[in-house]
DNA sequence: CTGAAAGCGCTTACAG
DNA sequence: CTGAAAGCGCTTACAG
């Protein structure tokens, strides 16, 4: 009843322990006569080693971490972040990995959390999400030498690799579709705007709007939130001069602007035309439809994983370049309204 | 520079690491002037007991499990899921406690995860999701002995630990509120119906229907995807006597039924009622805004989380009746259309 | 109340 | 290519 140990395979294959944990972790030391009969008993016995044990002699765990961060900024990236565990799971599990998440609330302590479980061996290599420039983490891990990819834009991503997609090539694509639709008045509402990948966004948005001449093309900060999307939205669109179309970065700001469009007396897309960045089942299902910057974050987690086991392997890896996002046209978006008609929002009407 | 160990702490405070064992983990069998000197010495050494030491000798391993579904069911259930998370980890973390997550895709290898985990001592116990009727992890979980909550309805938790809460008060409450508008035909777009909770729905709704003495009360299921509520919402509304109001057993459900309702020229509420069961922020962002049934997914996990780590304590737990989800009345509902016009659904108009 | 010792189940040099 | 042994860092009976 009792698990069988190595030694219970061992005396089973009339071997010593040695062999069998030569045997069983594929190093040299055994034949492959002796190494098939031991596979065989190991088989046989349901042998499966103590992890606790490898931990113990140093061997890898098989597992691989990843901290989270307290509900206020979990929220928004909430549809991003259970796709990108999906595809995260989807690789690990082929290797028999393990994902351990680990809840933080600030950066000191997701320091230590790191620290502990590399001491302890808990964990062969960790993921690391939501980087702002001089990311105290890049370096902290970096010193532990703890295997460690980076989900987020290379240039923050420092001495460790990094998986990203190229968001300027997304927000090209979705500009400059709206500048061919006539629009010269667009607004963005960002994301946290500390985190690098905001600020890439918002570099190329106002590179942008200068080599198309837009005339004018603001960019409001936000927590992610429905909350905060649909307070930039109702700024945006009381002022003297609003757009005519908005950039959202995340789709559930977007479904709030649409809804605070609606809330204005502004038809979508007539008067205002909206695009959302990442393209969850919800942006079809809300009306009109959502024209969404869609990507595979599926995808995206399971090449992230393939990337943490590579360098938990000791193999040389490189900062991997995700197929960027691309635009899916929906009913959300259209030709501006032809008159420069100055009606003013009325918030309160 | 080497992570200081149970000696280096026993040294330091001119002890046996026997006697450190017992100051660090509450046991009787030092002083307690002895204790404090060994407390402050560890805490000067930043001394934290390695994990794969302590789980080898038999100590708790300070984890607790969750195995995720693949992506097919997960992604319905995704809302709720990361709230729950969320709600786990906050109170997880309170007492030091880390989360392990494993995917699995089905109920065999679900088991062999826990065999594996519970003998590893990777994890101290484990909370079970989507449970059905004669759920094959209960008895295994029970069989082994392995500290369990499960977050479902009591009937079907067998003999471990459940929480849940009453969905029968709730839909009673939703239903009598339609019934009470006026509606007398009233139809339920329904979740998973091998799921414990998905039957327990569809049973109150039906002895409703018979006590209200409603005219048609159908439930339709559903894999809890936004496509397939969809579906099922177009085809209730194609039927010769089409109910006037729905009641979605998930948001994502409710929002697609939102679509379809307009695609077929009905408004809501107007010449339909909707209302949503959980209540996530885009229920309030779309137009008009949905009614739901809105519990705290959050708090539930807290409590989950607080009910495991008392079973895994030993202290005797039962089942938790968590708060039911109540009504939050919003702008999709409102009294049915006055005269019973006949006029046919033509989706293809 | 304390110390010395065995043991948890592996891995990995180290001799043969 | 194989076997015997030390050691990873704890916990917990077991003597004193």
């Amino acid at each position: 009843m009792k698990r069988p140990t190595i030694a219970d395979v061992a005396k089973a294959a009339g071997v010593s322990k040695g062999a069998v944990s030569y045997a069983l972790n594929g190093q040299p030391g055994v034949s492959e006569a002796t190494r098939s009969r031991i596979l065989a008993a190991a088989d046989t016995l349901g042998f499966r080693a103590n992890s606790a044990a490898r931990a113990l002699a140093g061997a890898p765990s098989n597992v691989v971490g990843l901290t989270l961060h307290r509900p206020a900024k979990t929220l928004g990236v909430e549809p991003f972040f259970m796709e990108l565990v999906s595809g995260l799971e989807a690789e690990l599990s082929i290797h028999s990995y393990a994902l351990l998440l680990q809840m933080v609330s600030g950066s000191d302590q997701e320091i230590a959390v790191y620290q502990r479980w590399w001491s302890d061996r808990s964990v062969d290599g960790v993921l690391v999400c939501d980087v702002r420039d001089g990311d105290q983490r890049i370096e902290a891990l970096t010193r532990l030498g703890l295997p460690a990819v980076v989900i987020g834009p290379p240039a923050a991503s420092g001495a460790l690799a990094s998986i990203w997609s190229d968001d300027g090539v997304s927000l090209v694509e979705a500009v400059e579709y709206l500048a061919a639709l006539g629009h010269r008045r667009i607004a963005r509402v960002g994301g946290l705007p500390e985190l690098s990948h905001t600020a890439i966004r918002s570099q190329t948005f106002a590179r942008l709007a200068e080599q198309l001449r837009l005339e004018s093309a603001v960019t409001v900060p936000t927590d992610y939130t429905g909350e905060d999307g649909a307070r930039a939205t109702r700024r945006l669109l009381s002022s003297a001069n609003r757009p005519t179309a908005l950039i959202y970065d995340n789709d559930i700001m977007a479904i709030a602007g649409l809804a605070v469009a609606r809330e204005m007396g502004l038809t979508v897309p007539g008067d205002l035309s909206i695009i959302a960045w990442d393209d969850s089942p919800i942006c079809r299902l809300v009306h009109p439809p959502l024209t969404a910057l869609t990507r595979d974050i599926s995808a995206y987690g399971t090449h992230a994983a393939r990337l943490l086991l590579a360098a938990i392997d000791g193999k040389p890896v490189t900062d991997v370049h995700d197929e960027p996002a691309h635009l899916s046209p929906r009913g959300s978006t259209a030709p501006p309204p032809p008159a420069p008609r100055r009606r003013a929002a009325r918030p309160d009407a």
